[in-house]
DNA sequence: AAGACGAAAGTGGTTGA
DNA sequence: TCAACAACTTTCGTCTT
């Protein structure tokens, strides 16, 4: 799902309608989803090789301060005298102790919060891209709250470990999105976000169920234009094919697409497997793989014509 | 001409020694 | 850390609609 192919077909403006269900922009014409760009308010810049890309993002995002707090705070002296350098006595000596305490406390705490703002910048930047549901933010950026209080961003970029918990998000609240969809608003690549994403459920104790073929289903079929019937028939050949056990360690997305395009020759509603690789995020030849296995498996008889 | 099919070689990630 | 491996991709030739 690159940029070149969503390109090459051309929407005219006037057909493009919002989905406020899917939080996508669709073309009304083709069906192209064309949700990027709209609110993307990302680097203005596009990578197209990785020596490219290399180059790039050493520009690094928005300028931020460095010096953390702008060296406005006063810092409190560690050494227990007063401002003519007499000792203080025991009862004031406590008392600059809590300050000292309470200062640090309180610059850690500034620290979080910037981070958090910047961080949640992005957070909406990625997310309105890829069209999520304010659901799936909120859980994310909790999941990025959590992530920044354990410490877990030090060493890493803000933006990388947002993509992770975006994706966390994602599959906690079954909004079925590939690594690949959410790495393409970001500077990380799938690996960099995947393993941000191990991270996270390691170190946070998160669990997510399995991603399951059949959310896929509703998205895909919506895109494509698909009838209930045939989403539901889909969802069906899914069920049934996992209790074969013919799916286990396949792409769920892969599975789904074959499940739709087998649902739609039934129903009447036939679709190419191109268009429906495409707005999987897999092949063809995928397609055809899981396609040829679910019906050899499931024993379905496609209809001619 | 477009779509479907399948073979063959290549790629990136996982697993087990 | 390396090699074997499964899943998936890319590419391309052939057949079908």
């Amino acid at each position: 799902m690159t940029d070149e192919t969503r390109s090459n077909t051309p929407c005219p403006q006037d057909k493009v309608v919002y989905d406020f269900e899917r939080g996508e922009y669709i073309c009304e014409e083709t069906g192209e989803i064309i949700e990027d760009r709209v609110v993307d308010q990302g680097p203005e810049w596009r990578a197209f090789t990785p020596e490219e890309k290399e180059k790039r993002s050493r520009v690094g995002g928005p300028l931020n301060n460095t010096i953390h707090d702008r060296g406005l705070s006063t810092l409190i002296d560690w050494r227990d005298r007063d401002a003519m350098g007499r000792t203080l006595e025991p009862r004031k000596r406590l008392e600059a102790l809590r300050w000292r305490k309470w200062q640090i406390r309180a610059r850690i705490q500034t620290s979080i919060d910037r981070n958090l703002a910047q961080a949640m910048n992005e957070l909406e930047r990625i997310a309105n891209n890829l069209g999520l549901p304010k659901s799936v933010k909120d859980e994310a950026s909790s999941i990025y709250r959590r992530a920044v209080e354990k410490g877990l961003v030090r060493g890493r970029s803000i933006e990388s470990v947002v993509a992770a918990s975006i994706y966390t998000a994602c599959r906690r609240m079954k909004v079925a999105r590939t690594l690949d969809e959410i790495a393409a608003y970001t500077k990380a690549n799938r690996k960099e976000v995947a393993r941000g994403y191990r991270l996270l459920l390691k170190e946070l104790q998160i669990d997510v169920p399995v991603t399951d073929a059949r959310d896929y289903v509703t998205r895909i079929g919506a895109v494509l234009g698909v009838s209930g019937s045939a989403m539901k028939m889909a969802a069906e050949i899914l069920e049934k094919a996992k209790s074969t056990g013919i799916t286990a360690g396949k792409d769920p997305a892969g599975l789904a697409a074959a499940a739709i395009y087998i649902a739609a020759l039934q129903n009447g509603e036939r679709r190419t497997q191109k268009e429906i690789a495409q707005l999987a995020g897999v092949t063809e030849v995928t397609v055809r793989n899981r396609y040829k296995e679910l019906i050899q498996e499931l024993r379905i008889d496609i209809p001619q014509q």
